[in-house]
DNA sequence: GATATTAAGAAACGATCATTTCCTAATCAA
DNA sequence: TTGATTAGGAAATGATCGTTTCTTAATATC
């Protein structure tokens, strides 16, 4: 992006960027996970990507193609860490326990403070507007959809109880998982082993 | 409050309010609870309130003092709602059942979109002074000795499995709840019914 | 009545908000 | 080298932020 290149080599037109766009986004994720939407002044997102106001608006249409951009960034990060985290393990019930080992770790530390993206615009999903909240409905139905998957998937392996209602558990598991990630803005969760073998009883 | 009577019933000097403060708190609860704390404009507040800025400057010193009345106002209007959903509950799984049962009612329809002050509060913890953070960490901390408490209960009088790890589920238990009034921010939690038998696992 | 005290409410305060404007710098094609 | 085009960055814009000030109104005591 640097030295905008396209896909046939041929750099566009002007003075090129000297930042890079990715880097900038990435950036400006850790601001709207510590502060949201609305409290994260541009001031701030400029201070947070090192860009200044007037270069933010030579990237980004306004503040919302911004917040647009890093939503659409952390979900891909998430998932990636998702992939990953899941890889080894080799049944729905195992793959569900990652997911929870993962949400702990996420919520602890430096990284349970700054908070998770998602958890912030759901908290204040009443001032968002329509795109942004169907960007948010869209990230929360992947989420469930991806719990029944492996609940299925661990009925299948045998490792979940076969007459599971599977909705009514992955729908346990989402509020049980956003909840964790809110609770790590204020404290760390305690007892992780204690705390996953307790949520997996929604499995049997 | 509207008259400034005192112990001894003799008026205040000065002119009188001619408001109800309780009432203000009330209204200005409703504010906090569907925007937050930093996001509740004073001029927003006022007309949610129905106050002029320089009445509430008046009957608060800034915008916290009012933001910790709402507070205070709210976690009491909650115990006052628990205690009333549990009084009929005759186990400690029935008790946590009827928790359960409160927090999802209180997840759904406009109630559900208005949101939980406290999650609200934990969604912007990072932006909230020390006072501020205290008070959440004591509603937390409380919401989390009555889990405890209510395990223990259940162990008492066997509706709960006597070897259970209480800090541990109660752990699991409090992120569910909360998680529960972040997602009815967004949408009303489906399947009452099948979501209380899914958590009530837990307790098993 | 007169005086003291407090509330109500409009207006003003400086700070910060998102956004735009404007000028300079760096690259392209010619 | 000359234009066209875009980025960088400081400064200005009007709106809104939390808070204060000021004038007027309503009550107390004397």
């Amino acid at each position: 992006m640097t030295q905008m290149i396209d896909d046939t080599g041929a750099r566009s037109p002007g003075r090129p960027r000297n930042f890079d766009m990715a880097e900038a986004v990435d950036r400006a994720v850790l601001v709207f996970r510590e502060r949201g939407y609305q409290s994260a002044s541009i001031d701030i997102i400029s201070r947070g990507t090192g860009l200044t106001a007037g270069s933010l608006y030579k990237a980004f249409k306004d503040k919302k193609a911004i917040f647009a951009a890093a939503f659409a960034r952390y979900q891909a990060q998430r998932l990636a860490a998702i992939a990953e985290r899941l890889a080894d393990a080799e049944s729905g019930r195992a793959r569900i326990a990652a997911l929870l080992d993962l949400y702990l770790d996420a919520a602890s530390g430096a990284e349970g403070e700054r908070g998770c993206l998602v958890v912030a615009s759901l908290a204040e999903a009443s001032g968002l507007d329509a795109d942004q909240r169907a960007a948010l409905a869209a990230a929360i139905g992947a989420n469930e959809a991806r719990l029944r998957d492996l609940l299925r998937q661990g009925q299948a392996d045998g490792s979940v109880r076969a007459d599971l209602d599977v909705a009514a558990a992955a729908d346990v598991l989402l509020a049980l998982l956003q909840g964790i990630r809110l609770l790590g803005k204020l404290r760390p969760p305690r007892n992780r082993a204690g705390f996953i073998a307790a949520a997996l009883k929604i499995l049997d």
